[in-house]
DNA sequence: ATTAATAATTAATAATATTAACTATTGTAT
DNA sequence: ATACAATAGTTAATATTATTAATTATTAAT
């Protein structure tokens, strides 16, 4: 018999909103042609301010295809497959950079630019809705309770 | 430009710790050759107290495959799949329902009980450890506001 | 009695991601 | 200066994970 504690309630509790969160954002996406990968690509692109990865490391530069395979936790063969998709929609382009010329930044077409823009409006909405009921006060709270725990996540690594 | 907001940086935080959280479980369920998904659906199976499926809705009997598709918001056709796997691992049998020869109940072998219970001290470990640094008032709180989450996800669909 | 709904399964396929091998370029250590 | 290692990106083959659509069996509803 498994025992009730809030430490597993937590993080079942977690797992199950973050997949809930991740099918609605395919929906949200999809109505864009775009899968959620792609659309996380993007807003990494559009330099999002709420990206965990890019409040942690300041980029002065454009990023490139390794720092998002960081940022997503996946490999960077992955990344490519995903980039080539969305240069084939005409959504981001890739600049070689002169200093070293084994790396590619990467940077939104105006088209893309524009797709980002317009999607904003509901993407807000729909991200408040989902914190509707808590006050800025508890909004704050649990920001710092996530951002803890993912801090836990990343040391642990190393145990 | 986007702005940055309370709301969005808590939604990406959410999806990077679950991220996390699930590739560190892949970690530690692949120890005992199973997937993520297997390992859900033998806690499901253990009666886990802290699956949020399980605390929203009282189960006497034994869950189903349809009722585990619910859980994880995934297809029926895919659990059978993985219930496959699992009655081949002989970890779990399916028992025929008397009353509705339809139906189909689930249940850990003594081989799944026992590996669950190996497999405990080791998750509540983890899982303490991602919440390191937290009080248990912070985690109460942090509790309540993932379920508040989870509310608003559920609802949101018929808008 | 017929039709609809539910439960589970099967087969084919879609999607998503990984590994391993390869090219090109840059950094480092004799 | 040369050799070796490290980094960045790509490619091809494959693994994985999940879905859709069709099928069988059983039960519920009208």
């Amino acid at each position: 018999m498994i025992d009730k504690t809030l430490d597993t309630s937590i993080l079942l509790g977690l797992y199950e909103t973050a997949m809930l969160l991740i099918k609605q954002n395919v929906e949200f996406v999809s109505k864009q042609g775009l899968t959620n990968q792609q659309w996380v690509i993007l807003i990494h692109l559009a330099k999002d301010p709420n990206l965990p990865f890019l409040i942690r490391e300041k980029h002065t530069m454009p990023l490139m295809a390794s720092e998002l395979a960081d940022s997503l936790g996946v490999t960077r063969a992955n990344i490519t497959n995903l980039l080539t998709i969305l240069m084939d929609k005409g959504l981001i382009k890739q600049i070689e950079d002169k200093e070293d010329r084994r790396k590619k930044r990467l940077v939104l077409t105006p088209k893309g630019d524009k797709l980002i823009k317009l999607m904003q409006p509901d993407r807000k909405k729909s991200n408040a809705q989902m914190l509707s009921g808590l006050s800025k006060k508890e909004k704050e709270l649990f920001l710092i309770y996530i951002q803890k725990c993912t801090e836990n996540l990343q040391t642990q690594k190393f145990s």
